[in-house]
DNA sequence: GACTTGACTGGACTCGTGTCCAAAGAGTAG
DNA sequence: CTACTCTTTGGACACGAGTCCAGTCAAGTC
């Protein structure tokens, strides 16, 4: 139909394609009226150059691919809306897909964005090993790789992240201070299963504090809202239930929440929630819930950056950036009920 | 680097390029050997297709571009992982964009689509008529195009809507029932500013149950959280304010609750609450909100089914596929107190 | 008028894949 | 052994843009 190449405007120009693209990239190089009666055909054709044919002459597509853990989730969402505003200022595009936070999933997308030779790869990686040597290999193939809120451990790519450790120690201390003393998180850390930060820290941060992790509240899995509301039906009806909950994130947060609601438990009066993330419902619940804040925005702020710089040449050491989580405090933790601790 | 093309393939196998590309795409014309000995060279040099250059040459990109509101919205999220999902199913890569509500940017997005000479495109459009004359072009050049969620008003594309005059409707004789008079919407239509179907439809809905809009409760604007809690501040401290506000998207719900919680009125005794979108957060705060819920998957997939089958080559009358909303009662929206009726 | 200089323009080739047609090889029948 | 078929393989060209180098042409210099 009306595709017009290059060509097409040359001819009806009457000039070659030559001088037909110099006209879009080089005009000085023209006498004016060779450029005018170009940029007349380009106007009446609507030429728009085809990208992908420039990208592959070029040996290189000013893409950029972004593999997120799912974008239902607010956090990635939001992840992703920044990260492609500052790729797209930096002249590039941005590619999103997701893993669902399974490894093999990573393996198939990555290996769709290899197929349409993106420079770069912006990952948060799914749990486990599968992707593994073929990033490798995308890497020695002169992709940048850079991941996000998830490293693979040992990986030597370049990294943001919030400050997971911290962030468990500051929540658990905060906890702590307040007199809690049977704490159970969502999801407990597995090298397989489960390999991430914040469990991992969990049961230290404890310790740091002179406690220790009930058995009985360890359960290794996926952070998603299901997953924690059958969690926290099963750990509140335990004979010594925890006194406070922590989610590891802000989609297992709502599981939680529903769970107690069901369970007629009151927050904070029986039992307090703390959690990471802060979304916009979080404040409207009663009482609106204490949260460990990720700045979000920032993240994607520095890991598009680092790519960028990296995709024009600047050559820097691997760099790990790590963010602080902010503790805010509202409404949903308080001290525990005298009956539970002496219980 | 490692990148390595066919012709590296087929002169590790000692082929020509033509036999290496069959030993992937026809390995039954060949001779086990000599299949043998090319699919030994892929695995040799980690041989992946340019996918970009095959595209180039076969005349489609096997690509649809979508353009939604915005992916932070928990409802074009979820759209954008199903239609995803859809249309991988189906053989396709999704290029995902948003135009945060604005007609301008629309125009950005979709000349950035057509640069990777996308064969569709799926697009929730700004509001206004800027990117109007381009997607008449595109669609001239054989890009089909599907409209989910808003129509351009007399555009020739398909559609997959809401039903949202009858949710609406629905909503309106919903409250109607409890005894409500004085309604309030997030947003009133525009035909510039903000042109949709639900604010569209509300007088009408009004005037069938024999009501009519307060002229101080109109407000035109665009529907995001921050704009529906300043408008909400503002109509519940007029001297007659409504006795139900009705949320036309579950971003600008949260912003009414937000603002109804800081002039700490209760819900719904001092004021009725009635959102659209059905998020998880909806049933956590108490009371639980009533809304009209979104067929969201089925709306994704009724999308990307007709770009598939329209790719496909199939012939189809351009078909406008309408969902119905539900209704879920939950605990937001009651009678209103009777010193507000006759005040 | 022959020559240099510079501004401007065009042709041939490249990127990696796919398609078409011709050529070479293997096998069969007369 | 030749003619013919069928199987298997290779070469040339195309897609649309970009790069390099060579060519044309007018103006200026001696």
């Amino acid at each position: 139909m009306g595709v017009s190449s290059i060509t097409d405007v040359a001819r009806h120009a009457g000039v070659s394609a030559t001088t037909a693209k110099r006209a879009l990239k080089e005009p000085q190089l023209l006498r004016p009226d060779t450029l005018e009666r170009v940029m007349n055909a380009v106007t009446a054709l609507h030429y728009e150059p085809d990208l992908r044919a420039g990208a592959l002459r070029a040996g290189q597509s000013r893409t950029v691919g972004v593999v997120l853990g799912s974008v239902v989730e607010p956090f990635f969402a939001q992840l992703a809306r920044t990260l492609g505003q500052e790729l797209r200022r930096g002249g590039y595009n941005m590619l999103l897909t997701e893993n669902e936070y399974q490894s093999a999933q990573d393996l198939t997308e990555l290996r769709l964005l290899y197929g349409q030779r993106i420079d770069a790869i912006i990952l948060r990686s799914g749990y486990g090993e599968e992707s593994r040597e073929y990033l490798e290999r995308l890497h020695k193939r002169g992709v940048f790789i850079t991941q996000v809120d998830y490293c693979l451990p040992g990986a030597p790519y370049p990294s943001v992240m919030l400050d997971n450790a911290g962030a468990m120690r500051q929540g658990v201390r905060y906890l702590h201070s307040l007199g809690h003393q049977r704490i159970a998180t969502t999801g407990k850390y597995d090298p397989q299963l489960h390999p991430e930060g914040r469990s991992y820290t969990f049961p230290t941060a404890m310790a740091e504090v002179g406690l220790s992790v009930q058995p009985e509240y360890e359960r290794v899995m996926f952070l998603t809202e299901d997953n924690a509301y059958d969690y926290t039906l099963d750990v509140m009806r335990l004979p010594h239930p925890p006194t406070a909950l922590f989610a590891l994130t802000g989609a297992s947060a709502a599981g939680c929440y529903r769970a107690l609601q069901e369970l007629n438990l009151s927050v904070p009066g029986d039992v307090s929630l703390l959690s990471f993330d802060n979304y916009s419902w979080m404040n409207l619940v009663t009482p609106a819930i204490t949260v460990l804040a990720q700045p979000v925005d920032q993240m994607a702020r520095a890991a598009a950056g680092m790519t960028l710089s990296a995709l024009s040449g600047v050559q820097t050491q691997p760099e790990n950036q790590v963010f602080p989580a902010e503790l805010i405090v509202r409404g949903s933790c308080a001290a525990p009920k005298l009956t539970a601790l002496t219980r």
